[in-house]
RNA sequence: GGAGAGGUGGCCGAGUCGGUCGAAGGCAGCCGCCUGCUAAGCGGUUGUGGGGGUAACACCUCACCCAGGGUUCGAAUCCCUGCCUCUCCGCCA
């Protein structure tokens, strides 16, 4: 969310950010709603301030017992025109925060201006893709062809855009997620395993609400499935306020995530790169403002470093004005090699969100010495997307015979087994 | 699911028949003083947010005692609803 004196002091300056994302944005009303909502709080502090002197005179006069009627009812109506005002108040201040909330976060100046994705600028690349000599299968071929993934009964148990991962798939799932976490853990980020049905305020907190609830499960008992661990990780810290020594802070978090993916239709519906459920290892930090595009920097090496341990080619992804998310304001997406279909697939977005989503989840910090608090900056990519790296090693591990090497990084996690297919396998 | 208890400032904890309570007291913290050092002791101080004000401080003012309503001239204190926590019973991975 926007800090509502900058928007109503910074119109032109917010309107151009904002316009930059291709969105135009009429500020009046919310300036007109503003200038309101400033005279009511003027008129009814002053209303309350004559309610509190008065009522220590009828205090005073009680103790003496005097007669203070004539006060009393002189005050019943100062009490009710307060009223009124707290109403207005109300509404106005409801309307302005309403909103705010639907006003994504302006783009850093770094970000490359751009309509849609053709404005993403490639930042560098990593890795040179694999001659095969041979023509490379999808991984939903090379799943079938090992039966480690199962689509059909899958769908059966649950519906289109779910997997059933059997054996060594089932295996391999688990050998990466927990082959990020060790190396996350190693790099200072703390693991936590946190709630994955969150309430309506976490979702607030990260941005996902109000705006896209149609992207989101719900439940009955108003708790929405995560769509990220971004959201209960990042509202570990929701109304706190922070000491400076502590910062910054790491998490890391493996959960499994829940999108209704409304809007896809037709997009990826073979495979496992576009899912209702599927895993996902997370980075996520509060930082101190003037760090926090460093601490983008250095986030996104911690999960370039991820690919790069598996020896996975990939390229760095600078998302353009018009690409980045609601509640980012600048974003890098990691993009590995995918054979099975000759181009870079995302598989790792790093944002900094600078103060957009502590001013939402009220995630203050403090300065030695310094009176009064700050909004953090809150960042987060993943690190990696569990699901997706399954397909980039199957893809680009696979052999002419069609059998699959595991990555050196990944056998001690996979128990030593070395190949998915020639050699003796459990099937 | 059934039966109770409770939610107060960084923490502990007091708030009597509603009135001078932003809230006693203690601890922790900070600033002085004192003391060979440390400890103890003495004095002072220490919340957050909004509005106004200032070059910046200062300062003025309003709100906040889980949240939202209600009663009242006036509520941390009374009433209602919700949320959360704890204890006991049942059930269960």
């Amino acid at each position: 969310m926007l800090d509502a004196r900058f928007v109503r002091e910074n119109p032109d300056i917010v309107k151009n950010a904002l316009a930059k994302r291709g969105m135009d944005v009429d500020l009046v009303p919310f300036i007109a709603l503003e200038d309101e909502r400033l005279v009511f709080i003027k008129d009814a502090d002053e209303l309350r301030e004559k309610r509190n002197k008065v009522s220590e005179e009828i205090a005073a006069l009680k103790r003496r017992k005097e007669d203070a009627s004539a006060l009393i009812e002189e005050m019943k109506d100062v009490s009710a025109r307060i009223k009124e005002y707290e109403e207005k108040l109300n509404d106005v201040g409801r309307r302005t925060r309403e909103f705010l909330l639907t006003l994504p976060n302006l783009p850093n100046e770094s970000v490359p201006v751009g309509r849609d994705e053709t404005g993403n600028v490639e930042v560098r690349r990593w890795g040179t893709p694999r001659e095969f000599g041979f023509t490379a299968l999808n991984h939903w071929d090379l799943a079938e062809m090992h039966d480690i993934i199962d689509f059909d009964r899958a769908a059966k148990i649950a519906g289109a855009r779910f997997a059933l991962m059997k054996g060594l798939g089932a295996r391999l799932e688990r050998a990466l997620m927990n082959f990020m976490l060790d190396l996350n853990t190693s790099k200072g980020y703390k693991e936590v395993f946190p709630p994955i049905l969150v309430n309506a305020e976490s979702m607030t907190g990260t941005g996902q609400l109000p705006k896209f609830e149609m992207e989101l499960f719900k439940t009955f008992d108003e708790l929405y499935l995560i769509p990220t661990a971004e959201v209960p990780v990042t509202n570990i810290h929701r109304a706190e306020i922070l000491e400076e020594s502590k910062l910054p802070l790491y998490y890391t978090a493996y959960t499994p995530c829940f999108r209704r993916e409304a809007g896809s239709y037709g997009k990826d519906t073979r495979g496992l790169i576009r899912q209702h459920q599927f895993n996902k290892v997370e980075l996520v930090k509060f930082v101190k403002p003037e760090n926090s595009y460093d601490e983008l920097e250095k986030l996104t090496n911690d999960a370039e470093d991820i690919l790069r341990k598996l020896e996975l080619p990939y390229r760095v992804i600078a998302l353009c004005t018009g690409d980045i998310g609601f509640s980012a304001a600048k974003t890098y997406d990691l993009e590995v090699w995918l054979p099975g279909q000759g181009r870079y697939r995302e598989i790792s977005s790093c944002s900094n969100f600078e103060d957009f989503q502590a001013r939402r989840a009220d995630i203050r910090f403090r300065r030695e010495g310094k009176k009064g608090t700050e909004f953090v900056h809150t960042l987060n990519g993943s690190g990696l997307a569990i699901g997706r790296t399954l397909v980039a090693v199957l893809e680009n591990y696979q052999q002419k015979d069609g059998s699959i090497l595991i990555p050196e990084a990944l056998r001690p996690y996979m128990g030593g087994v070395e190949r998915i297919g020639a050699a003796p396998v459990c099937k």
